[in-house]
DNA sequence: GATGAATGAGATTTCATTCAT
DNA sequence: AATGAATGAAATCTCATTCAT
């Protein structure tokens, strides 16, 4: 399955957004761009409005203030991200039993992967915001935990019955198959996209070998 | 083991650089709590001038600019820093020979997480302005790099020939590492300072079995 | 005697004007309120399109500017209140010959409180405006100048020639009279509509006694 | 006794006032001006800045916002106000026993007429603004009644024991009182000052026939 | 006629930086 | 060195008015 860029899955939900004009949804088309290519600070409303062809006075008509459109952003991007993450488990869960460590290993981690790939400059927006904003942290975190909850840990509770899998707590299990993909994000958010093909066979030789039951 | 080398460097930066007055330190002091606070451009030079104790034009008259307040506090994150991480490396290497593979990755690992937790303000403002300023990471990037190449990477070495460790790449091996230890940084950065002593034996279990030789 | 004549001359003038539709009356009727409440400055046409239950737009189809609204409102005051005045005198003046001075005072501050208490919102927003703005007073002065040499001045006149006024320039006497429905107009304006039957009769006490022959 | 000009009396209390550069006296010196010649509403910032001869930010560097001005104004006008009519009172109570009505009333009327063509353009601002801003009015009014209470009504009552004073509430004595200097005013307030000396025999033969005993 | 999104001119406000004291 | 008032360029924001539907 091919994950979605963030970026059409948002330009989609605003196509079906009959709340907001054409030129509503320029503006929030260009400020994602701009916030994505220079932080949310570094933009200023006249760069949006040129940038979405649109008078400065038509950004401030519908988003009362440059924060506003931010969270007219940001606040749909959450559920769209935490979402996209969780649908994937959920569907693997169901459609398919995992054979090998290594196959849920993979399914997981690559898939990360290519989305982080491909969605690294949003990721930076939310990062950005995130590290300075505890509410916007709280919302993901707590919408994280519960996909987490509903998903991977039933996934790892499965693979821990059939021994294929270490019988440590699931958030640890957790916490360190993520510590291979954030890395991989750090060096995508700092160099640019990676090569996930080059990196994933080492990085599943690794998992697997410190996740495997004893 | 001596584990207390890296402890607070931007407050150790500060005693350090004799070229200061109390009241630059002061001004860099608020600065960084500003900062990490509220990010960079949210921060204006009256608050930190008002939270240093000092006169606007005070700030000004050994900073040239805001940005150089910036670069002030990020120095010793491009600088000392990696001169610390290098130093630490370079002690242990001479003078211990590790006993384990867990010995060596405790040192590692159980250090740099101090140093997360300490040093997190630093961090964040550092992540902060390199999401959207790759300049920064390059020099970074390229410090570390080279303090990898004559400090880590000869331990790594010295393991591997006395197979204590696994024959892998040696940047692999410290991706994997650093992974354990980003993720340490994201809880910190995003929830603030977290119990190492609670983390490390668990971390270690990951990583010795992920590492250790087939 | 008939007091009722003059009541709500807003209202009245807006149930008489068939050029307007009931959509442009309510634009007139919100903007009074809004005019009277926050000042005209203040107000903006959006509010006034809310409050009239109307799109922005219509506001501007009959009303070529917000300023032409302004003038829609204080229109009756400057045209018809002057012919209410001057009506109202009028037939006092013919049907009924008054027996007393207080009889004569009575007719015209009574019913001159309940106009200032029933229309003090047109007139608040009249004074706000007239306070920076000679030309409007210009106008209602003239008219009122006027009115008052055809009708009041008659009335006096004839008070007088019966022994039943002091014998001082029909101006003087107006100002007197005028300045305790004045004084009782501040105190609505600024406090809101007050009881004219606590009021009147001490009022008429001192203007009698003021203004009895010697 | 001559009275100050507000205007005066405020320029000289800004001088003694340290707190106050002096191109933020300015700024309040000229805000009076224009907020008096044009109303607060149609006075901009940039007339104000380039009256005072500064640039517009230093406008804001002392007073936040434009209403801050205006606030900045008004407090020490109301206080001063109140005081100039209260003191004035103060003097007379003790200084002078007045030998007839008509010599009161003519203390105190011919004062405030004076005051009124004086400071007719200050008035006009705090009226413009007692309009929209109940709690002005308040503040005004509690010190007014304060001042009379302590001051006109002491003298009231001494003429009303001398039998120079009909015996009615002093309240309303005040109000026939107030009521010919408030006709004086708006007149001064449509149409510039008045004269006087041409006014106040008439006026005080009518207060005078209005308040003698029976 | 009615709508309400769009406009753009202009107002308010911010703030890094300078400079006289 | 230290101060803090002053600056002005640029940002945010407002709103009367227009106009396509």
């Amino acid at each position: 399955m091919e994950n979605k860029r963030i970026t059409d899955l948002f330009a989609e939900s605003l196509d079906q957004n009959c709340d907001l004009s054409e030129k509503q949804k320029a503006i929030l088309r260009s400020s994602l761009e701009l916030f994505a290519e220079q932080g949310f600070t570094k933009t200023n409303t006249s760069q949006i409005a040129q940038k979405a062809g649109v008078a400065e006075g038509t950004v401030y008509r519908r988003f009362k203030t440059k924060d506003e459109i931010l969270a007219a952003i940001l606040a749909p991007l959450t559920g769209q991200v935490v979402n996209a993450l969780v649908e994937d488990f959920t569907q693997h869960r169901f459609d398919v039993e995992y054979v090998t460590l290594r196959d849920f290993l993979r399914a997981v981690v690559e898939n990360r992967m290519h989305f982080v790939n491909e969605n690294y400059k949003v990721i930076k927006v939310f990062i950005s915001q995130a590290l300075f904003q505890q509410q916007l942290v709280q919302t993901l975190m707590g919408e994280f935990q519960k996909a987490l909850q509903e998903n991977l840990f039933l996934t790892l509770k499965n693979l821990k019955q059939r021994e294929l899998l270490v019988d440590w707590p699931d958030p640890r299990i957790f916490q360190f198959m993520a510590g291979t993909v954030v890395t991989f994000l750090l060096r995508v958010l700092f160099m640019g996209p990676q090569d996930v093909e080059a990196e994933i066979e080492m990085t599943l030789d690794f998992l697997e070998k410190g996740l495997s039951p004893e």
